[in-house]
DNA sequence: TAGGTGTATGGTAGCGCTAACATGTGAGGG
DNA sequence: CCCTCACATGTTAGCGCTACCATACACCTA
């Protein structure tokens, strides 16, 4: 490789890149068999097969995917858009769908929504753009506008992270409602009866808002009187979780067990509690959302719910992967892959 | 809009989607001038630029970006490998970047090489066949074969989160030496005599293989005797950081300090402290490295180094951002955003 | 009046690739 | 010996957009 700078003289528009022809020259065959020792290996014999790949590294020829994305009408694209790649929420969900699209041969196109559905829709117009293959929302609650658009776009559409009644096309989640049900219904077996709940509103109205409708109607059920929760701005920093649980103790002063909507705020309130010395659980039990890492690490351990984000992550690129190959679920399919909680010692 | 499902019958190739065409044809005016008015405005009269908006609503006509950057060689890409998306360690950068490219107009194409060079050289080749008008790469280290490609490329570069004298094109970072150097000074100067260093292996061979040459030389400047180093592997879970420290003190029981590479190592250590009620830092001093949320929260609040992560991410756009409109950097250029040792009370 | 300058718009020809439809070849069947 | 059929390869014509150059016309200057 002595002279790799031949660089011929780039008449017209063309971009003094090497493209397939060059490759089709060198390797004595035509461009659309180039193509095809690339795309389709075995509609090619095993000889041409060698010739066109020495080319190809001889000339350190690239494919141009914009090129061959226009002219195959597939981008090979994922784009998804989730409400933040901040927190440690999302990432394995992230890094689930990543993984399993790679695999096949798809990349993810990532955007952050900073959970604002008006971003979202912007976010969605961009991609669009891009003619992705399959389209991946956070949350089953978007602007009007995102539905008309990807109706028309007609592209395979996976909601993660909720459950609904009316997709847009598929969904995989857990129950939120449920989730916020189940964990004050465990606080109450354990015989609390005074439980706080501090909701991130940055966790998206909509989840949020029925993880503390779970709440309010274990409430009802086991008779433990009128909620005592608040709202808490920016959820996703430990400090907010001390204050939350500050203000929580302002308002409510008698409860005796406080369910936040995130592990991180009740790591924070945790922290609060050991600057006071209160002993957890026997002054306050805290329980947390999410099981992030530290959750099992906290002293007392932390008592969360487990979300099978990776998953999550893993069945939407899969559903999109199976529709891309022709099959995949019906528009309608709801997939429910639940949650656990995680009784610790922390509640 | 009541008849939204038109659909010509596709004849030929077409994608049966609204073109460029349609909207020149229902305004009126040739393509040339829809393009014109969606890209440069100012070059199409009012009027002009009224009636093919007007169309564009009727039509919902979504710009094909892929063909547009085919024909002008630009596709408004840049793309970024990261070690990990999945720590907190890089999400600034990555926010910082993502934020100041999506301003212009550019949207990032973010790959994650979970801290393996095969593995970001791998995603370099396949986003370069993207044709991004920049790339940004993570630390000075990479696999020959990307220094060969990108140089074919002849895509402007950015190497973020360490300085080099050999850049590939551009560098934007802070001294990991002098970083490692400072934090164990610090550690001396506070009268700290045996300290400890225990460095996650998947922080990247060379920016944690620096920060280590840095804990190093101050040992000896201090004249503190020999290093006492351990090496963590999956370092990005707190788990690790009660091991390492646990770890640390069986191989050198008379440490009186621990400098991590990493909060999240640093935070799971101080776990380990607080379920042997040992005092920090009066029985063990504990020092970490990131500056994350968690650090001011922790008791006794973390002492650590703040890194401008998404300073790095912003300079970085904005390098590629120069290059793009014509100027930017010279290659060679390297950018030392430095870094700041903050003290708390953990040591 | 001729020529120059600036503004708005259009026609043409690609960008680099692949779908769709040839074409050519040799094996096997009647 | 011709006809199928499978397989390997080639030819052509786009995909939807924008660079480039041309054109048309208004307005100015000498």
């Amino acid at each position: 490789m002595t002279d790799d700078s031949i660089d011929r003289p780039s008449r017209g528009r063309a971009t003094g890149r090497v493209t397939m022809a060059d490759v089709a020259a060198l390797s004595g065959v035509s461009a659309i068999t180039v193509s095809r020792a690339l795309r389709h290996p075995d509609k090619v014999s095993p000889e041409t097969r060698a010739k066109v790949q020495a080319a190809i590294d001889t000339l350190g020829y690239v494919p141009d995917l914009v090129a061959g994305s226009l002219a195959s009408n597939q981008s090979h694209i994922v784009a998804a858009v989730v409400p933040t790649i901040g927190g440690t929420i999302f990432v394995d969900t992230v890094k689930g769908m990543a993984d399993a699209l790679r695999e096949q041969g798809y990349q993810l196109l990532l955007g952050d929504s900073g959970y604002s559905l008006v971003e979202e829709a912007a976010l969605v117009d961009a991609f669009l753009g891009r003619r992705p293959n399959g389209l991946i929302l956070t949350g089953v609650h978007h602007e009007p506008s995102v539905r008309t658009r990807l109706a028309a776009a007609k592209v395979p559409v996976v909601e993660v992270w909720d459950v609904s009644d009316r997709p847009i096309d598929m969904v995989v989640g857990f129950s939120n409602f449920r989730a916020g049900y189940e964990m004050t219904a465990h606080l109450a077996r354990r015989g609390y009866r005074k439980i706080g709940f501090a909701a991130g509103l940055t966790f998206g109205d909509q989840r949020s808002t029925e993880r503390r409708r779970g709440y309010r109607t274990a409430l009802e059920e086991f008779d433990l009187g009128p909620e005592r929760a608040l709202e808490v701005p920016e959820a996703a920093e430990f400090g907010r979780g001390r204050e939350a649980l500050v203000a929580l103790l302002a308002r409510y002063p008698d409860i005796d067990a406080a369910f936040f909507s995130s592990d991180v705020l009740a790591v924070g309130a945790l922290f609060e509690c050991q600057r006071r010395g209160w002993p957890v659980p026997d002054r306050i039990a805290i329980a947390g959302f999410g099981d992030f890492g530290i959750a099992a690490e906290t002293i007392p351990a932390l008592t969360t719910v487990r979300i099978p984000g990776r998953e999550i992550g893993q069945r939407a690129a899969g559903m999109l992967l199976d529709r891309f190959a022709g099959g995949g679920a019906e528009p309608g399919t709801v997939l429910d892959l639940g949650f656990e909680v995680v009784a610790r010692a922390s509640a």
